[in-house]
DNA sequence: TATAAAGATTTAAATTATTTAATACACGAG
DNA sequence: CTCGTGTATTAAATAATTTAAATCTTTATA
């Protein structure tokens, strides 16, 4: 199987979307950009666990980070998930 | 968080989408129906396992399966998760 | 009818991966 | 220096994956 390096990098994508905690991320930034430092509070968990998601989401690069000052501003590098999002509407209507 | 479940249910479809063969599946799927069969061969994994692959699909309710005889056919039932693989192509070939 | 086969699922157990918070550390701003 | 923000590492709890064996279902056939 030739493909397999790009099903395996299409399922870490996915498994980067697969937690509670990172899909109300990405549904945040859609609307537009963010700093990490609200998310402890929003999630209401430890900041280190904010910190790891952030992370899983950069390194599976559906997120953009931009440092500024002490603070890191997120935003989405997949504006196209936006999309996808919408798609999974008819079957969480259901 | 009036939100929690929707967002829950929204995580759930995307760790169906995260294993490697399940990607695969969803990629022949694509293309058009397929038997459950085939695949034990074609993943190189116990029948047992595509079979729980399977499951995993329909209760995150992105397939349809259909009985036909001793055989089981499946297929997409959101098919606009075609484009969201299409989407992922950019991050994919950098 | 009886029964064997093919395809699919369930169960249980072992293995492996993920999640989380605690702790410690790094860095810039004031 | 101190505070706010973020990261790295660790350890414990939780969850996912895999397979073999047992069980179903349906069809074909003796």
């Amino acid at each position: 199987m030739q493909t397999k390096d790009r099903i395996e990098a299409r399922a870490k994508i996915f498994k980067a979307l697969s937690h509670p905690s990172r899909v109300y991320i990405i549904e945040e930034l859609i609307k537009g950009e963010r700093c990490i430092c609200e998310f402890a509070e929003l999630l209401n968990v430890d900041k280190s666990t904010v910190s790891k998601h952030f992370a899983i989401l950069k390194e599976a690069r559906i997120i953009n980070t931009d440092k500024q000052g002490t603070s890191v501003i997120c935003s989405l590098r997949m504006p196209c998930i936006k999309n996808f999002f919408c798609c999974t509407e008819e079957i969480l209507k259901e």
